[in-house]
DNA sequence: AGTTGACCTGGAGTGCACTCCAGCTTCTAA
DNA sequence: TTAGAAGCTGGAGTGCACTCCAGGTCAACT
Protein backbone atom coordinates (compact mmCIF):
# COMPACT_ATOMS: atom_id res chain seq x y z
CA UNK A 1 0.00 0.00 0.00
CA UNK A 2 1.52 3.27 -0.79
CA UNK A 3 -0.01 6.73 0.06
CA UNK A 4 0.29 10.37 -1.90
CA UNK A 5 1.61 13.18 0.15
CA UNK A 6 -1.92 14.59 1.43
CA UNK A 7 -2.81 11.43 2.62
CA UNK A 8 0.36 11.01 4.66
CA UNK A 9 -0.11 14.90 5.84
CA UNK A 10 -3.94 14.29 6.82
CA UNK A 11 -2.76 10.27 8.70
CA UNK A 12 0.07 11.99 9.92
CA UNK A 13 -1.37 15.64 10.93
CA UNK A 14 1.53 17.55 9.60
CA UNK A 15 1.22 19.96 6.54
CA UNK A 16 2.31 18.67 3.23
CA UNK A 17 4.87 21.65 2.97
CA UNK A 18 6.37 20.08 6.60
CA UNK A 19 6.39 16.62 5.33
CA UNK A 20 8.94 17.91 2.23
CA UNK A 21 10.51 20.34 5.05
CA UNK A 22 11.14 17.06 7.01
CA UNK A 23 12.80 15.39 3.66
CA UNK A 24 14.97 18.34 3.14
CA UNK A 25 16.22 17.97 6.12
CA UNK A 26 16.83 14.75 6.56
CA UNK A 27 14.23 13.47 9.09
CA UNK A 28 12.50 11.28 7.03
CA UNK A 29 14.27 9.19 4.22
CA UNK A 30 13.05 10.48 0.83
CA UNK A 31 10.16 8.15 -0.19
CA UNK A 32 9.32 6.35 -3.22
CA UNK A 33 8.01 7.65 -6.40
CA UNK A 34 5.22 6.55 -8.36
CA UNK A 35 5.92 6.69 -12.27
CA UNK A 36 4.96 10.57 -12.28
CA UNK A 37 7.42 11.50 -10.09
CA UNK A 38 5.23 12.11 -7.07
CA UNK A 39 5.93 11.00 -3.64
CA UNK A 40 4.55 7.68 -3.06
CA UNK A 41 4.63 6.81 1.46
CA UNK A 42 4.93 3.32 2.26
CA UNK A 43 3.17 1.95 5.41
CA UNK A 44 6.43 2.25 7.04
CA UNK A 45 7.14 5.59 6.07
CA UNK A 46 3.68 6.11 7.40
CA UNK A 47 4.47 4.32 10.50
CA UNK A 48 7.57 6.74 10.96
CA UNK A 49 5.72 9.72 10.47
CA UNK A 50 3.32 8.33 13.23
CA UNK A 51 6.16 7.87 15.70
CA UNK A 52 7.62 11.21 14.62
CA UNK A 53 4.51 13.14 15.46
CA UNK A 54 4.76 11.95 19.11
CA UNK A 55 7.86 13.03 19.08
CA UNK A 56 7.03 16.42 18.19
CA UNK A 57 4.31 16.29 20.13
CA UNK A 58 6.05 16.08 23.33
CA UNK A 59 8.64 18.70 21.82
CA UNK A 60 11.65 16.56 21.45
CA UNK A 61 13.10 19.57 19.06
CA UNK A 62 14.07 18.63 15.54
CA UNK A 63 17.70 18.59 16.11
CA UNK A 64 17.51 15.10 18.59
CA UNK A 65 14.61 13.80 16.27
CA UNK A 66 17.28 13.79 13.74
CA UNK A 67 19.56 12.28 15.50
CA UNK A 68 17.21 9.31 16.46
CA UNK A 69 16.26 9.03 12.84
CA UNK A 70 20.17 8.82 11.56
CA UNK A 71 20.56 6.30 14.25
CA UNK A 72 17.75 4.43 13.42
CA UNK A 73 18.95 4.31 10.01
CA UNK A 74 22.62 3.37 10.63
CA UNK A 75 20.83 0.05 12.07
CA UNK A 76 20.72 -2.63 15.04
CA UNK A 77 24.07 -1.53 16.52
CA UNK A 78 22.44 1.97 17.59
CA UNK A 79 19.63 0.14 19.52
CA UNK A 80 21.39 0.88 22.60
CA UNK A 81 21.77 4.69 22.00
CA UNK A 82 18.34 4.81 20.73
CA UNK A 83 17.15 3.35 23.68
CA UNK A 84 19.05 6.07 25.67
CA UNK A 85 17.52 8.30 23.83
CA UNK A 86 14.11 7.94 24.38
CA UNK A 87 14.16 6.90 28.45
CA UNK A 88 16.07 10.33 28.48
CA UNK A 89 13.16 12.06 26.48
CA UNK A 90 10.83 10.25 28.44
CA UNK A 91 11.51 11.45 31.82
CA UNK A 92 11.54 15.30 30.31
CA UNK A 93 7.84 14.22 29.27
CA UNK A 94 6.97 13.91 32.65
CA UNK A 95 8.96 16.47 33.96
CA UNK A 96 6.89 18.43 31.95
CA UNK A 97 3.91 16.86 32.76
CA UNK A 98 4.75 17.63 36.62
CA UNK A 99 5.35 21.56 35.38
CA UNK A 100 1.83 21.30 34.41
CA UNK A 101 0.24 19.91 36.88
CA UNK A 102 1.84 22.92 38.74
CA UNK A 103 0.57 25.66 37.22
CA UNK A 104 -2.54 24.12 36.84
CA UNK A 105 -3.09 24.81 40.63
CA UNK A 106 -2.27 28.06 40.13
CA UNK A 107 -4.85 28.41 37.60
CA UNK A 108 -7.36 26.74 39.71
CA UNK A 109 -6.65 28.99 42.49
CA UNK A 110 -6.82 31.82 40.40
CA UNK A 111 -10.44 30.82 39.03
CA UNK A 112 -11.57 29.66 42.12
CA UNK A 113 -10.76 33.19 43.20
CA UNK A 114 -12.46 35.14 40.49
CA UNK A 115 -15.53 32.95 41.59
CA UNK A 116 -14.99 33.87 45.01
CA UNK A 117 -15.38 37.80 43.77
CA UNK A 118 -18.35 37.21 41.55
CA UNK A 119 -20.16 36.52 44.95
CA UNK A 120 -18.87 38.49 47.08
CA UNK A 121 -20.10 41.19 44.63
CA UNK A 122 -23.72 39.15 43.78
CA UNK A 123 -24.11 38.66 47.42
CA UNK A 124 -24.11 42.36 48.81
CA UNK A 125 -23.61 44.48 45.71
CA UNK A 126 -21.00 47.03 45.08
CA UNK A 127 -18.76 48.45 47.93
CA UNK A 128 -15.26 47.73 49.06
CA UNK A 129 -13.61 45.04 46.29
CA UNK A 130 -10.24 44.11 46.35
CA UNK A 131 -8.42 43.04 43.72
CA UNK A 132 -6.04 40.26 44.23
CA UNK A 133 -2.54 41.08 43.66
CA UNK A 134 -0.62 38.06 42.15
CA UNK B 1 10.03 45.84 49.62
CA UNK B 2 11.60 46.31 45.74
CA UNK B 3 13.89 44.11 43.96
CA UNK B 4 16.78 44.74 41.58
CA UNK B 5 15.97 43.30 37.95
CA UNK B 6 18.39 41.34 38.63
CA UNK B 7 16.54 39.89 42.24
CA UNK B 8 13.13 39.88 39.82
CA UNK B 9 15.09 38.14 36.58
CA UNK B 10 16.41 34.87 39.15
CA UNK B 11 12.77 34.83 41.58
CA UNK B 12 10.60 34.65 38.36
CA UNK B 13 13.23 32.59 35.99
CA UNK B 14 13.17 34.90 33.54
CA UNK B 15 15.91 36.25 31.95
CA UNK B 16 17.03 40.37 32.89
CA UNK B 17 16.53 40.96 28.97
CA UNK B 18 13.08 38.97 29.02
CA UNK B 19 12.16 41.39 31.83
CA UNK B 20 13.20 44.61 29.62
CA UNK B 21 11.42 42.86 26.60
CA UNK B 22 7.97 42.24 28.53
CA UNK B 23 8.02 45.98 29.37
CA UNK B 24 8.70 46.84 25.92
CA UNK B 25 5.74 45.10 24.63
CA UNK B 26 3.54 45.95 27.58
CA UNK B 27 3.45 42.89 28.99
CA UNK B 28 4.47 44.11 32.47
CA UNK B 29 3.62 47.76 33.38
CA UNK B 30 7.09 49.82 33.46
CA UNK B 31 8.44 49.23 37.24
CA UNK B 32 9.23 52.04 39.62
CA UNK B 33 12.49 53.79 39.62
CA UNK B 34 15.40 54.32 42.27
CA UNK B 35 16.61 57.70 42.24
CA UNK B 36 19.66 56.20 40.06
CA UNK B 37 16.95 55.50 37.57
CA UNK B 38 17.32 51.74 38.10
CA UNK B 39 13.85 49.73 37.85
CA UNK B 40 12.86 48.62 41.30
CA UNK B 41 10.33 46.14 41.22
CA UNK B 42 7.84 45.77 43.66
CA UNK B 43 6.64 42.98 45.70
CA UNK B 44 3.06 43.36 43.67
CA UNK B 45 5.28 43.18 40.27
CA UNK B 46 7.13 40.10 41.53
CA UNK B 47 3.66 38.60 42.22
CA UNK B 48 2.73 39.48 38.75
CA UNK B 49 5.59 37.71 37.26
CA UNK B 50 5.39 35.37 39.36
CA UNK B 51 1.88 34.46 37.46
CA UNK B 52 3.29 35.47 34.31
CA UNK B 53 5.71 32.79 34.03
CA UNK B 54 3.21 30.05 35.30
CA UNK B 55 0.63 31.21 31.96
CA UNK B 56 4.31 31.11 29.96
CA UNK B 57 5.23 27.86 31.09
CA UNK B 58 1.96 26.68 30.98
CA UNK B 59 2.35 27.58 26.97
CA UNK B 60 -0.38 30.52 26.46
CA UNK B 61 1.18 32.73 23.54
CA UNK B 62 2.84 36.59 24.80
CA UNK B 63 -0.38 38.31 22.51
CA UNK B 64 -2.86 36.18 25.20
CA UNK B 65 -0.92 37.28 28.02
CA UNK B 66 -0.94 40.48 27.37
CA UNK B 67 -4.21 40.83 26.44
CA UNK B 68 -5.28 39.52 30.19
CA UNK B 69 -2.54 41.98 31.28
CA UNK B 70 -4.54 44.98 29.67
CA UNK B 71 -7.60 43.96 30.87
CA UNK B 72 -6.41 43.88 34.43
CA UNK B 73 -5.03 46.72 33.73
CA UNK B 74 -8.63 47.74 33.09
CA UNK B 75 -9.63 46.87 36.53
CA UNK B 76 -12.55 44.77 38.11
CA UNK B 77 -15.28 45.95 35.36
CA UNK B 78 -13.34 43.06 33.27
CA UNK B 79 -12.86 40.40 35.50
CA UNK B 80 -15.46 38.29 34.02
CA UNK B 81 -13.43 38.32 30.34
CA UNK B 82 -10.23 37.75 32.35
CA UNK B 83 -11.75 34.32 34.36
CA UNK B 84 -12.95 33.17 30.87
CA UNK B 85 -9.19 33.13 29.59
CA UNK B 86 -8.43 31.39 32.63
CA UNK B 87 -10.68 29.07 32.11
CA UNK B 88 -10.55 28.65 28.49
CA UNK B 89 -6.83 28.46 29.20
CA UNK B 90 -6.91 25.81 31.62
CA UNK B 91 -8.77 23.84 29.00
CA UNK B 92 -6.13 24.06 26.37
CA UNK B 93 -3.64 23.55 29.89
CA UNK B 94 -5.44 20.10 30.52
CA UNK B 95 -5.96 18.81 27.30
CA UNK B 96 -2.25 19.29 26.65
CA UNK B 97 -1.56 17.36 29.50
CA UNK B 98 -3.69 14.63 28.14
CA UNK B 99 -2.00 14.98 24.60
CA UNK B 100 1.39 14.47 26.81
CA UNK B 101 -0.09 11.62 28.88
CA UNK B 102 -0.89 9.39 25.34
CA UNK B 103 2.34 10.20 23.98
CA UNK B 104 4.06 8.78 26.93
CA UNK B 105 2.98 5.34 26.19
CA UNK B 106 3.94 5.24 22.84
CA UNK B 107 7.40 6.23 24.47
CA UNK B 108 7.40 3.12 26.93
CA UNK B 109 6.13 1.05 24.52
CA UNK B 110 9.11 1.82 21.86
CA UNK B 111 11.42 1.76 25.26
CA UNK B 112 10.01 -1.65 26.31
CA UNK B 113 10.61 -2.70 22.50
CA UNK B 114 14.14 -2.03 23.12
CA UNK B 115 14.47 -3.63 26.52
CA UNK B 116 12.63 -6.61 24.83
CA UNK B 117 15.40 -6.69 21.70
CA UNK B 118 17.91 -6.83 23.99
CA UNK B 119 17.00 -9.45 26.11
CA UNK B 120 16.35 -11.51 23.15
CA UNK B 121 19.80 -10.82 22.10
CA UNK B 122 21.16 -11.91 25.32
CA UNK B 123 19.15 -15.17 25.17
CA UNK B 124 20.49 -16.71 22.05
CA UNK B 125 23.14 -14.41 20.97
CA UNK B 126 23.09 -13.05 17.73
CA UNK B 127 20.70 -14.07 14.64
CA UNK B 128 17.32 -13.10 13.21
CA UNK B 129 16.55 -9.72 15.19
CA UNK B 130 14.02 -7.85 13.52
CA UNK B 131 14.27 -3.80 13.59
CA UNK B 132 10.56 -3.22 14.46
CA UNK B 133 9.26 -0.74 12.24
CA UNK B 134 7.39 1.83 13.76
C1' DA C 1 40.67 59.73 40.73
C1' DG C 2 39.99 55.44 38.86
C1' DT C 3 38.24 50.88 38.26
C1' DT C 4 34.66 47.66 38.58
C1' DG C 5 30.13 45.93 38.15
C1' DA C 6 25.27 46.46 37.69
C1' DC C 7 22.20 48.78 35.05
C1' DC C 8 20.43 51.77 31.20
C1' DT C 9 18.65 52.54 25.99
C1' DG C 10 17.51 51.63 21.13
C1' DG C 11 18.11 48.66 17.86
C1' DA C 12 19.87 44.61 15.49
C1' DG C 13 20.40 39.63 15.39
C1' DT C 14 19.19 34.69 16.43
C1' DG C 15 17.09 30.01 16.33
C1' DC C 16 13.41 27.37 15.55
C1' DA C 17 9.98 25.36 12.85
C1' DC C 18 7.68 25.98 9.60
C1' DT C 19 5.04 28.30 5.47
C1' DC C 20 4.57 30.39 1.19
C1' DC C 21 5.67 31.33 -3.59
C1' DA C 22 6.64 31.19 -8.68
C1' DG C 23 6.85 28.57 -12.31
C1' DC C 24 6.73 24.05 -13.81
C1' DT C 25 4.85 18.98 -14.75
C1' DT C 26 1.44 15.36 -14.50
C1' DC C 27 -2.88 13.08 -13.86
C1' DT C 28 -8.10 13.00 -14.11
C1' DA C 29 -12.49 13.91 -15.66
C1' DA C 30 -15.78 16.30 -18.83
C1' DT D 1 -8.25 18.29 -25.64
C1' DT D 2 -8.44 20.91 -22.35
C1' DA D 3 -9.44 22.70 -17.72
C1' DG D 4 -8.53 21.94 -13.07
C1' DA D 5 -6.52 19.66 -9.25
C1' DA D 6 -2.54 17.81 -7.16
C1' DG D 7 2.19 17.54 -7.05
C1' DC D 8 7.07 19.06 -8.04
C1' DT D 9 11.54 22.16 -7.04
C1' DG D 10 14.50 25.76 -5.06
C1' DG D 11 14.38 29.47 -2.57
C1' DA D 12 12.47 33.28 0.06
C1' DG D 13 9.57 34.82 3.88
C1' DT D 14 7.17 34.48 8.45
C1' DG D 15 6.09 34.53 13.46
C1' DC D 16 7.47 33.84 17.80
C1' DA D 17 10.10 34.72 21.72
C1' DC D 18 13.72 36.03 22.92
C1' DT D 19 18.95 37.44 23.07
C1' DC D 20 22.77 40.23 22.15
C1' DC D 21 25.27 44.46 21.41
C1' DA D 22 27.35 49.17 21.52
C1' DG D 23 27.84 52.88 23.93
C1' DG D 24 26.57 55.22 27.94
C1' DT D 25 25.26 56.16 33.25
C1' DC D 26 25.60 55.46 38.14
C1' DA D 27 27.16 53.81 42.76
C1' DA D 28 30.62 51.75 45.51
C1' DC D 29 34.98 50.54 46.71
C1' DT D 30 40.47 51.32 46.82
Amino acid sequence: MTYSIAEAASSSGLSIDTLRYYERIGLVEPPARDPGGRRAYSDDDMAWLGFLTKLRTTGMPIRRMREYAHLRHAGLATAGRRKEILIEHRSDVLERIAELQNCLEVLNYKVANYERCERDLAGQEPYLVHEESA
